[in-house]
DNA sequence: AAAAAAAGTGGGAAAAAGTGGTAGGATGTG
DNA sequence: CACATCCTACCACTTTTTCCCACTTTTTTT
């Protein structure tokens, strides 16, 4: 793989205002390069945006763009992955300005929580975020823990 | 495996004005070498934070970033698993800075409680980890008991 | 087409947060 | 009891972040 990530934090940021943000300088480590920098940014699950250095997100859309366009499930799924995907570069004191169809979309307001996950940023409202904590046990997980995470002895499992 | 640890003890710690805490000098022996010594600290159970051990957590994280993280209730999982999860690096006087959103989180102010565990360590404010000893009732002991122990002769704790 | 408004970009100073170190008190041990 | 270690509370320094302001470009309006 061209590229490897060990995107980690969750990131309380302040939008200036005209809604830009720096990306915080741990995560601006772990990204590499700041001169080729690039990001795209889409809409995610609930309510929240997904920021994907660019090196991934073309990653994924080989794959997406290999799907069958004449199958309708796929065809659906192909227009939800690219709805409101939009090409990011940091600015020189490395900022990202999020379109606002996207914030508004999103719910955010004046500030924003970053969730760095693996090899992409979730972008949340920061009441979003805090519900979406909240109703941990609103979904269960077990088997899903059970599948995943079986191998592993049991002192091993995570706290969730 | 690669790295086997046996972390056992429960500790009182003060954080100075700064947030940050000394790991105590028992635990840092049983964590091995600490030049190379990094943690992540996620929300866990109950209003308490873990600190895994980075050999613990990448263990773990392996099998969480293998899912599929375009299928809605896979994703929840992960950022279940996640959490806020945050990487720490003790600094040169071998004290860690855990993020001010997770402190305040759990409840921290000025003190934890830490609560060593094999191969992981909760992180409790004290008014939290008194509560949650507190309330923890026989029954639930002997219910988890029972499906986690199975076959052991607990059969001696008192019924519900 | 000119003027006005909005959006985008760049930069810098002040404030806040993070890091490193040390001195002195407490604790434990031979 | 003397010594060593561990812990805590500070202090000083560096880096990062936040909050502004000013300028350029694009879009809209008249």
């Amino acid at each position: 793989m061209a590229h490897q990530y060990d995107l980690l934090g969750e990131f309380n940021v302040a939008l200036d205002n005209k809604g830009r943000f720096r990306l915080p300088s741990n995560l601006l480590k772990a990204l590499g390069d700041r001169d080729t920098l690039k990001f795209v940014v889409n809409r995610g699950f609930d309510q929240s945006l997904t920021l994907y250095p660019k090196p991934v997100w073309d990653l994924i859309k080989i794959q997406v763009d290999s799907l069958n366009k004449f199958n309708r499930k796929h065809m659906a799924f192909i227009r939800a992955f690219y709805r409101g995907a939009t090409e990011l570069v940091p600015d020189s004191a490395d900022r990202l300005l999020i379109p606002k169809r996207l914030l508004s979309w999103a719910n955010v307001d004046k500030s924003v929580v970053l969730n760095a996950i693996n090899d992409r940023i979730e972008i949340w409202a920061e009441a979003e975020y805090e519900e979406m904590l909240s109703k941990e046990d609103v979904e269960d997980y077990s088997e899903l823990a059970n599948e995943v995470l079986g191998g592993l002895s049991l002192s091993e499992l995570p706290a969730s």
